[in-house]
DNA sequence: TATGCGCCACTTTTT
DNA sequence: GTGGCGCATA
């Protein structure tokens, strides 16, 4: 047996790789090699355990972090292959034959893996289930269901406030609406559970539009991400048999980021597991395993229900119980690949201040590294500006670095702006996540509606979306009388327009234009079969007459949105390509769930640009945290709760985590805010960082000095020409004489490692005046 | 039926 | 400061 591919872990992380059956937590501090755990053990499974790829279910966070651990799995297996089948390194073979090896272990290993997030790994069951499933009320669901976007739902919550129930949309703000609902779902609760629990004339009165919301979702044969969920559980409650299938089905279940797992994400893991056994002695470890990985201190989706004591229950619910010391279903690992010394006694001095957490420090395994950078910018203008400056000169001074090398990150959306204004600006590539999706501009969302009633015509919200897009004579009057047509007889809309007697209550222009319509659809559906999803959607795109009313319109944003509809039609050609699945289904399904993460190419020479939450599980050589101050990180809605501030200092915890050389904390004196300026204050997490890591010395400074002064290189500190190098003497004002232990030059000075005989201990200093290389 | 204007809410974080 | 939505108007 083969376990080469081990020797590189350290003993936790090999322990962990080795687990094989029974229950397991890792408990994985940030930059611990935790994804490294995952796929090892994956790998190892399969390859040492004799484990079959589908017997595997990986629970990932985002799809981008699925498909890294898929490349990287793919990757030891082909390595291996190349071995065994040229006896030769994978990277030395031709780039055909190394396609040919990827390709194989494709195919026999990582496409069979069940390996996603929560939402499409559920969405895949329910490919095959859901229409075993029937909820309290009788609704029931096809298997060709479409997945409704946030925007989608948002409009059918305001439509049944305002139209159906006749309610003040001012005491019942749909959006919160929306929210109160998607957190029933995420406890599991359906609208009766909902209506037990709140009896106040609110409570029934959202309990309503709940159940209202349900069913209007099941007469488009559509769910939202919640459903895609809760349904799996409720069917697994409901039906015993399906349970048992799934149960058997997957024998060996990892779930990443477990501390951000809610309650009815863990009632699914748990009924996989146990089978819904409720006596613990009475489960079957026999060839299956429970491998979770996580860390408390990086729980930060509190809003959407995760709850951290999951987590921390594992022991008890799964493992063995027994105190630290003793316990053999739970292994920590403490040691920080990722980040200097200096940043991760920041880290760690940081998150000290909160109450709600196991005691853990990161250690660090690298050097000390440089300073911790602080910055106070007049205005966020000039903070970007500060930002951008530093990036520049730290790429032209820095050969080993690339604009990929450089983050930008940020607790709100709206902080981009001035930073992407500059970039753009000075011409320096960046990808930024978040803000408008691909997935959500109006032409995306219309050619993707076309798609979707091809393959769901219950679907009536596409179908309104685009039956008179591009303009084709169906009307106000005739959409509103077939849209009464169908709710009168509880009919889809589709089924009234593609009924041949409703051609006789309408107008003959209005029936012309519908008929018109249905037999672009029907025509497209008849392809459904013979063609691959990029042809389709370039058939219908066509045949609609879309892309031509675009063209004619000769506008800019005409032409931007026929660029738009081309970019598409790579998305899914590029689809087709990864997923070797050309059906307009399988594309649907990943397009639905798609996150603008997705598009962050890793390698791609580009500043990167997001929320601290988007950041969760990335890493970057230099990190710029903006906007830490009060009522930013933390943020306003967060002050008053003490909880909910622990959480900010858990998200400031991650941005502050994500820096492995070099790490820049940035805030100001003034914002502005709704068009209006505002007085800010320092961040008090900044004032729970070592004062002796920060400074205030910042590498490149000249330019920011005055408001007005344009952007221009900077002057140099004189003072740097002397060639430090380890084991040089030292002689400082303060503590005497010393030697330099490390030297680290990423700003125009160096900062060096000295340790003093006076002290005993190494400091951490910026070269400056007070010291003096003896020579 | 299409356009244009004015008002409002918007900024927490996301699969 | 701005984008979406609803209403009024041609």
């Amino acid at each position: 047996m083969n376990t080469d591919f081990l020797s590189h872990l350290n003993p936790s992380q090999r322990s962990a790789v080795e687990h094989y059956c029974g229950p397991m937590l890792v408990v994985a501090g940030a930059g611990s090699g935790k994804t490294r755990a995952l796929t090892y053990r994956i790998a190892n499974l399969i390859r040492n355990h004799g484990v079959e790829p589908e017997n595997i279910l990986a629970v990932t966070f985002t799809n981008k972090a699925a498909r890294e651990m898929r490349e990287r799995i793919e990757n030891i297996f082909a390595q291996e292959l190349a071995q065994e089948v040229h006896g030769q390194r994978l990277d030395l073979l031709s780039e055909y034959e190394q396609k040919t090896m990827r390709s194989r272990v494709y195919k026999s290993t990582t496409k069979p893996l069940w390996m996603g997030t929560f939402h499409s790994l559920c969405g895949r069951i329910l490919r095959f289930d859901i229409n075993k499933y029937q909820d309290e009320q009788g609704r029931t669901w096809k298997r060709n269901f479409s997945i409704f976007d946030e925007s989608d739902v948002q409009s059918l919550v305001k439509n049944i406030v305002t139209k159906q129930l006749d309610l003040d949309d001012k005491k019942f703000d749909p959006r919160k609406i929306r929210y109160r609902i998607s957190n029933a779902k995420n406890l599991g609760l359906s609208p009766q559970d909902y209506l037990q629990e709140h009896k106040s004339y609110q409570g029934r009165a959202i309990a309503e539009i709940y159940n209202e919301y349900q069913s209007q979702l099941a007469g488009n044969n559509a769910l939202d991400f919640d459903d895609l969920i809760l349904i799996p559980v409720r069917l697994f409650q409901q039906n015993e048999s399906i349970l048992g299938y799934w149960h058997s089905q997957f024998h060996h279940i990892l779930v990443d980021e477990y501390q951000d797992t809610n309650r009815i994400q863990y009632d699914l893991i748990r009924l996989l597991t146990t089978n819904n056994e409720p006596n613990k002695k009475a489960w079957n470890w026999q060839g299956r395993s429970l491998f979770v990985v996580g860390d408390a201190d990086q729980s930060i989706y509190s809003f959407r229900l995760a709850d951290f004591t999951i987590l921390l229950d594992f022991q008890q619910d799964f493992g063995d119980g027994l105190p630290d010391d003793d316990t053999r279903t739970m292994i920590k690992l403490e040691e920080n690949y990722r980040s200097s010394e200096n940043i991760l006694q920041a880290a760690n001095s940081l998150i000290d201040n909160n109450t709600q957490r196991i005691d853990k420090v990161l250690k660090a395994t690298r050097g000390v590294g440089e300073y911790i950078y602080l910055y106070k910018a007049d205005e966020e203008q000039l903070e970007a500006r500060f930002v951008i400056n530093q990036i520049q000169h730290l790429i032209k001074d820095n050969p080993e670095l690339n604009w990929g090398s450089c983050a930008i990150l940020y607790r709100t959306n709206a902080q981009s702006r001035p930073f992407e204004d500059l970039l753009i600006q000075n011409n320096i590539p960046y990808n930024i996540v978040g803000g408008l999706k691909f997935y959500e501009r109006k032409e995306i969302k219309e050619a993707l509606a076309y798609l979707r009633i091809l393959f769901n015509p219950d679907d009536t919200v596409s179908l309104l979306r685009i039956i008179n897009t591009p303009r084709r004579g169906i009307g106000k009057t005739t959409i509103n009388s077939l849209v009464d047509a169908s709710q009168q007889l509880g009919v889809p809309l589709w089924e009234i327009l593609s009924d041949e007697t409703s051609a006789s209550t309408m107008s003959g222009r209005a029936a012309k234009a519908v008929g018109r319509f249905v037999n672009l659809i029907q025509n497209a559906q008849a392809k459904l079969e013979e063609l691959t999803a990029a042809e389709i959607l370039s058939y219908v795109m066509e045949a609609s007459g879309y892309v031509d009313t675009l063209k004619q319109q000769g506008t800019d944003e005409a032409d931007n949105r026929i660029e738009n509809i081309y970019e598409l039609y790579n998305a899914v050609m590029q689809f087709q390509e990864d997923n070797e699945e050309t059906s307009l289904e399988a594309f649907l399904s990943s397009a639905a769930l798609a996150s603008d993460l997705d598009n962050l190419e890793e390698g791609e020479a580009k500043v990167s640009l997001m929320t601290l939450h988007s950041a969760k599980g990335l890493e970057f050589p230099i990190v710029f945290l903006v906007g830490v101050e009060q009522g930013l990180l933390p943020h306003n809605r967060t002050i008053n709760d003490p909880l909910q501030l622990e959480e900010e200092r858990r998200l400031c915890y991650v941005g502050i985590t994500r820096a492995q050389e070099q790490l820049f904390l940035t805030y100001t004196r003034e914002r502005r805010l709704w068009g209006y300026r505002e007085p800010a204050v320092a961040s008090q997490f900044l004032g729970e960082l070592p004062e002796d890591l920060i400074s205030s010395n910042i590498p490149y400074t000249s330019y920011s000095r005055r408001r007005d002064e344009v952007l221009e290189s900077p002057s140099y500190n004189n003072n740097n020409n002397i060639d430090w190098a380890v084991g040089d003497r030292v002689f400082h004002k303060e503590f005497g004489e010393g030697e330099v232990t490390h030297v680290l030059n990423s700003g125009t000075k160096p900062t060096l490692g000295i340790k003093f005989s006076s002290i005993k201990r190494t400091k951490i200093l910026s070269q400056n005046s007070e010291m003096e290389k003896i020579e």
